[in-house]
DNA sequence: GCGGATCAC
DNA sequence: TATGGTGATCCGC
């Protein structure tokens, strides 16, 4: 019987305990499964569980085919292509940055310990009944983890503590670290509120020539050995902010006599009693606490340990960091000595080779549960397994996937960081007690217009699809989307779209309600909302300046009576016209020539070094379109410029896009191969009948507004404002990120790419001034 | 362009 | 009693 059970629990491979996190190692896995199983079977959850199951063991079954039709002479093939890849992705292989991933150790519940020492020795996670967002080392024990429902944690361990979790402070620890991260590198990328990627390769090059002073700080002394202990009398502020500077200016400390291999021999002897230091914190006023100097030496290992170090010493709270040529690696070492632990892979190639060969494959960012099972199913469960049936996957997958697989095998990654990008959809979706009735089903689809519609405007963005999410009682998700004419913010016309959307879905379910559990809301197709600050990405995409955000209300009309969209609700708030852009054969060679029944169509090109520049170019421009070299001097851009109407800067567009709109098409030639943007030349305005008022035309650029102005002073005065700087700065800053030489693979971002930075404003002190 | 799936956090 | 929210990407139409 419990043989059975547990064959059982062990069905929903994807349901089961995942190990693979720091803290979980030992467990008694098969009553974990138990319990879990238990407390879910025969849920509505559990039976979607299931379903999935089979649909992957249906894909499963299908792969197998495929595999087993294969002949000789189609392995040989597959064989020897990956070794081709194999072989260029090595010509490419840059060892020469240091990329460092810095994770902290259980975040949220370190915080919430840290401020609550009852918390500290018992089993705790954040969340609530229906779901944990982290738990403690204490509590992981249990098989109690991230992503699992509160419910199911009690079961598992009935001690357990559920602390509801706290943003606004999480948010504003992440704050205090990412301050230090930025005095390493300033365009870090951050990932979440608990970690991040840091690129330390010239930090290095300045630490090497810095003097042994600017490698000295302060740690608290530890009356403990795990974590330092603070009593409401101390001071608890960042000793090295508040004390340091005191501390290296003290004539007392007089390094330059001492010798480096004597230097922190020197400090630990050091008798601060004697020294003129304040006895009170100057910002809290509390006592200083005891404190010794440690001298960092000039490698990564003490670079990255001195950051960790800081970190704690602001924030009580502890780090754990990977160190190695490439991200991907970076994020596999942070986890490898977790919690307070440090891990380096070095920039050798015999190196990373041993390290990949018994690395799970789940350790991957990129590969979850499920490819887990499918590369199982293909007796792939190592990163060297993938070398191994390299001729298998050549057919089994995707160019893509087969790309990244291969680039897994040799270690390879992303070796810079992705820069601040622009946003792509913006959502916002909520969970709820069972809804059927329609009207309510509206009224929470127009709730969660309203609050898209309010973050759209936050964010000054305007979208042109509208996506509805639903997730029936019985988990099912659906997605429905609709793309507007137009651009826009404004709630009613999302409301308008969604509600369509919404009605097509409670129809389509005949003879009876249909029922949710979520529904959701997304806008994609993102462009900034204009503005008078014209930022250099979205300079070209600026809408006109007033969109019709006026008539937002809180009362909706959910009289459903059309049965298809309303166009007329759609307005317009900025015109896009269509890009002109040839797009241009691939530049890699073309593997796949056999299609694979996972991969019937070839990706996309991305973008190589050369042509990426381009593209960056041509991102805010216009829409990004690839571009290759052949057209690099016959480049055909588009941009759109603001007119705005002179009597009541109504937007134009806005009212029916056909026929009051005034589009300004550039048709217009670019020579991006010197580096410099050619006039808006050629361009045409197109006119309606309507438009043959007098127009205030704005400059995309500098915003300048002029009465009908002519479009070859306009183009001219439009050169003064893109200036060379401008574009070579543009240029620089993608070479910057696209180091790689010109290869013929797709370039790293076939990897899962870094997501994009959040925009953070972070005041970066000058580490060695 | 759309919808489903997968993934990360 | 009870299994999240947000954003991105890829694949196969």
């Amino acid at each position: 019987m419990s043989k059975l059970t547990a064959q059982g629990s062990s069905l929903i491979s994807t349901m089961a305990i995942n190990d693979n996190k720091a803290g979980m190692e030992g467990l008694n896995k098969e009553k974990i499964n138990q319990i879990i199983f238990e407390a879910s079977k025969g849920s509505k959850f559990f039976e979607n569980e299931q379903k999935k199951e089979e649909q992957l063991n249906q894909k499963i079954l299908e792969q197998q085919t495929l595999i087993s039709s294969l002949s000789p002479a189609m392995l040989f093939h597959g064989l020897k292509e990956a070794d081709e890849l194999i072989e260029k992705l090595k010509d490419c292989q840059d060892l020469s940055h240091t990329i460092v991933h810095v994770d902290m150790d259980a975040f949220y519940a370190a915080v919430e310990m840290r401020d609550d020492p009852r918390l500290k020795d018992k089993p705790m996670a954040v969340g609530g009944m229906s779901m944990l967002s982290t738990s403690n080392y204490i509590a992981r024990k249990y098989g109690v983890r991230a992503a699992m429902p509160g419910f199911i944690a009690l079961k598992l361990c009935p001690n357990l503590v559920l602390v509801e979790p706290n943003f606004t402070k999480y948010t504003s620890v992440s704050q205090e670290i990412r301050e230090i991260f930025a005095q390493y590198d300033p365009n870090f990328s951050p990932m979440s509120l608990d970690e991040a990627y840091l690129d330390l390769t010239e930090h290095l090059i300045y630490r090497r020539g810095s003097s042994n002073l600017c490698r000295i700080f302060l740690l608290r002394l530890k009356t403990d050995n795990s974590s330092i202990v603070v009593n409401d009398l101390e001071c608890s502020c960042d000793l090295n902010a508040v004390l340091r500077p005191s501390v290296i200016n003290l004539e007392e400390l007089k390094i330059n006599s001492v010798s480096s291999e004597n230097l922190q021999e020197y400090l630990n002897s050091l008798d601060f009693s004697n020294f003129n230091l304040p006895k009170d914190c100057q910002v809290c006023n509390k006592k200083l606490p005891p404190f010794s100097l440690k001298l960092y030496d000039t490698t990564v290992e003490d670079a990255v340990l001195e950051m960790r170090n800081r970190i704690e010493q602001r924030t009580f709270l502890t780090a754990s960091a990977g160190i190695a040529p490439n991200t991907m690696l970076a994020k596999v070492c942070s986890d490898r000595n977790k919690p307070n632990g440090q891990f380096q892979i070095h920039p050798d190639v015999q190196e990373i080779e041993e390290f990949m060969k018994n690395l799970p494959i789940r350790k991957i960012s990129g590969i979850g549960k499920v490819t887990e099972k499918l590369l199982g199913s293909l007796n792939i469960g190592l990163c060297s397994d993938l070398y191994k049936q390299r001729a298998l996957l050549y057919h089994a997958f995707s160019s893509l996937t087969f790309q990244y697989f291969m680039k897994i095998t040799l270690g390879m990654g992303s070796t810079s960081l992705e820069k601040d990008e622009e946003r792509k959809s913006l959502s916002t979706e909520r969970t709820f007690a069972e809804i059927s009735d329609p009207a309510q089903l509206y009224e929470k689809c127009a709730e969660l217009c309203q609050h898209l519609a309010k973050d759209l405007n936050e964010e000054q963005l305007m979208g042109k699809t509208v996506s509805l999410k639903i997730k029936t009682i019985s988990f099912e998700i659906k997605t429905r989307s609709h793309t507007l004419q137009c651009y826009t913010n404004d709630e009613k016309i999302i409301f308008n779209a969604a509600k369509q959307l919404l009605k097509v879905e409670i129809d389509s379910v005949k003879q009876s309600l249909l029922c949710l559990r979520l529904m959701g809301v997304r806008m994609s197709k993102l462009v900034p909302q204009a503005s008078n600050q014209v930022s250099i990405v979205s300079m070209f995409n600026q809408s006109n300046r007033l969109t019709s955000t006026a008539n937002r209300t809180n009362t909706h009309n959910f009289n459903i009576q059309k049965t298809d969209f309303d166009e007329k609700d759609f307005s317009t708030s900025i015109n896009v016209l269509e890009a002109n852009v040839p797009v241009l054969e691939s530049t890699m060679t073309t593997r796949h020539s056999q299609k694979s029944l996972f991969q019937k169509t070839q990706s996309p090109p991305k973008k190589t070094t050369e042509s990426g520049m381009k593209n960056s170019i041509m991102k805010f421009v216009s829409k990004s379109e690839r571009c290759s070299d052949k057209i690099a001097n016959n480049c055909y851009v588009e941009s759109n410029i603001k007119v705005q109407n002179n009597n009541n800067l109504r937007n134009l567009d806005c009212e029916n896009s056909s026929s009051t709109s005034l589009k300004l098409q550039s048709n217009s030639k670019s020579n991006f191969s010197n580096a410099t943007m050619q006039n808006v030349s050629q361009a045409t305005l197109i006119s309606s009948v309507e438009s043959k008022q007098k127009t205030f035309i704005s400059c995309p650029v500098c915003g300048q507004q002029k009465f009908d102005w002519p479009l070859d002073q306009l183009n001219q005065h439009m050169d003064l404002c893109l200036s060379r700087k401008t574009i070579k700065t543009i240029l620089q800053d993608e070479k910057n990120s696209n180091k790689r030489g010109s290869v013929q693979v797709e370039n790293d971002d076939s990897l899962p790419s870094v997501p994009k930075r959040k925009k953070t404003q972070i005041a970066v002190d000058s580490y060695f001034k």
